[in-house]
DNA sequence: TTTTGAGTTGTTCGA
DNA sequence: GTCGAACAACTCAAA
């Protein structure tokens, strides 16, 4: 069917159609300017750099009406939670402002985005509609659902890959089948043809005669009702100078050393781009770019193993996108079915899950990473990992509170990583760690937090511990306590769990588990 | 086609 | 005190 055709069925179906396009209808065979707005519906794409979708708006030629939908209920099981909604907020001020200084606006709405693109179609008079392409599960199957329908009424709807190197349907092994373990995963992506940095928005903005209806930032609801999250903004600046900032200092201070640094949960040895990935405010492609001309022109690149190593972060990020577009059910069940049947610990009460929570669990690095998470919206990777391995192995609590507790702590909650993030702790995912790893508190703490820095600035009621007994108060003697004005069961709580213990019957659920198995 | 070796992040135990 | 081995099972690719 042409053009024309599909315009009739979209003015039967009720929609007004821009002037323009119904007096000069884009035929294949003339060349014609198109008139009609496009409309660039932005999602987790919230930049003008790199955009695919806003050049291919500028190709079109006509004026552009950069939107964002607020839809919780449109994401599936997954609308972002607390952290990620105040990143939101303030990640689509600033591009509101970056958008404004070019003459442009961006126009917010709140609602079902099926009945918004509908809605703003009608009022733009816009012939087109392109985006980025996101790979939730529940996100895929509306996004699918809602460009089968714009098609159908002869609206040009396209989407791009604007957040990955490649994109999960892409990469297949030799036998044509997703990937399950990281590294032939990243060997292969390594070996194919890098992914070029694409245009981006206009600097002077084509804007439209007249713009849509926008309701206030402040009426998408996105700030907590509670002051929790108001001392988030001393930690992060979202959008997307913060994140080229965050790069830039990355790369200038940190990558070299990033090996070894990484682990040290005190120091800022980590790229932190990580919420600013997940929105889009910078993308694995201006990165790796990045990452290869500050490398060449110190001379470290390709050569420094600080690059290499932070780059495979980045392939960690890509191998989270293919195991979630691979195996869609996995942000709620086991890759690995035989732990459906893991036999869980009884917490009728939620006490255990509480204490986790809270960062009252009585182990100075766990308490220290929960309550960083709480305080700043951010937990240091290390520290995930002990926090992670601590409620799964320790606790034997469901890996599935963890992640849902992290999806609504976490200003980088991203339904890719945290999915894999928890099924690699519990053993359970793919690549995953072995059953026997359990991380052990006080090692890690003594390991990556020797001189006791991190757990002092978070867990302040043991800060005067000296540093042999700080992760491990409870071998400290009466009188060192007592000098460090610690009450056990009083000041800080003793812990929850034994180690030896709780490992030893990690240990026995798992060994269950293989035995059980049909 | 079959076999083989290697694989993000750890801990404990015993020599 | 240090060091290597053991702790599954499975995926993937190279031989």
């Amino acid at each position: 069917m042409g053009e024309c055709g599909r315009n009739l069925r979209a003015v039967l179906r009720g929609y007004r159609l821009a002037p323009a396009l119904a007096i000069a209808p884009k035929l294949p065979w003339v060349r014609v300017v198109i008139n009609s707005p496009t409309i660039v519906w932005l999602r987790q794409d919230l930049r003008l750099a790199d955009q695919p979708a806003f050049a291919a708006a500028v190709k079109r030629g006509a004026t552009i009406i950069p939107i964002f939908i607020w839809d919780p209920t449109g994401e599936g099981d997954w609308a972002p939670g607390g952290a990620s909604q105040w990143w939101l907020n303030k990640s689509l001020l600033n591009l509101g402002k970056e958008i404004e200084h070019r003459g442009g606006r961006l126009v917010l709405r709140r609602g079902d985005s099926q009945a918004e693109l509908d809605a703003l179609l009608v009022e733009t008079g816009a012939g087109a509609v392109y985006w980025c392409r996101r790979y939730e599960p529940g996100v895929i199957e509306r996004d699918g659902q809602i460009k089968h329908e714009l098609r159908e009424r002869g609206i040009d709807c396209e989407s791009f890959n604007g957040g990955l190197l490649h994109e999960p349907h892409t990469i297949t092994n030799k036998q044509g089948r997703p990937f399950q373990v990281f590294t032939p995963y990243w060997r292969h992506c390594l070996s194919l043809d890098k992914t070029a940095v694409a245009e981006g928005a206009p600097a002077q903005w084509p804007a439209p005669a007249q713009w849509p209806d926008s309701v206030e930032l402040a009426d998408l609801s996105l700030t907590p009702k509670r002051d929790w999250a108001d001392a988030f903004d001393a930690h992060h600046e979202p959008g997307e100078i913060g994140a080229s900032k965050c790069l830039i200092t990355f790369l200038d201070r940190a990558v070299d050393d990033y090996v070894d640094q990484r682990n040290i949960p005190s120091k800022v040895g980590t790229s932190r781009l990580s919420p600013h990935l997940h929105f889009g405010e910078i993308s694995p492609r201006q990165i790796w770019a990045a990452t290869e001309k500050l490398g060449a022109e110190k001379g470290t690149f390709p050569s420094s193993n600080g690059a290499r190593v932070f780059l495979s972060e980045v392939g960690w990020r890509e191998f989270a996108h293919h195991l979630l577009f691979h195996f869609r059910n996995t942000p709620t069940q086991p890759l690995r079915q035989e732990f459906e049947r893991f036999p869980w610990r009884e917490d009728a009460d939620g006490e255990l899950l509480k204490a986790w929570q809270r960062g009252q669990t009585g182990y100075p690095i766990v308490d220290a990473g929960m309550r960083e998470l709480w305080a700043t919206g951010w937990m240091h990777n290390r520290v995930r990992m002990v926090v992670a391995s601590f409620l799964v192995k320790h606790l034997r609590l469901p890996w599935q509170h963890g992640a849902e507790w992290f999806w609504n702590t976490l200003v980088d909650a991203d339904l890719a990583a945290n999915t894999l993030g928890w099924q690699w702790s519990a053993g359970c995912g793919a690549d995953a760690a072995p059953y026997f790893r359990v991380f052990a508190p006080v090692l890690q703490g003594l390991k990556f937090d020797t001189e006791g820095t991190y757990v002092r600035r978070w867990v302040p009621e043991v800060a005067d511990l000296p540093d042999k007994y700080l992760h491990a108060p409870w071998d400290a003697p009466a009188e060192v306590l007592g000098r460090a004005k610690v009450a056990l069961g009083e000041t800080y709580p003793r812990p929850i769990v034994d180690h030896k213990a709780a490992r030893n019957a990690a240990l026995a659920a798992y060994q269950k588990l293989r035995e059980s198995r049909p």
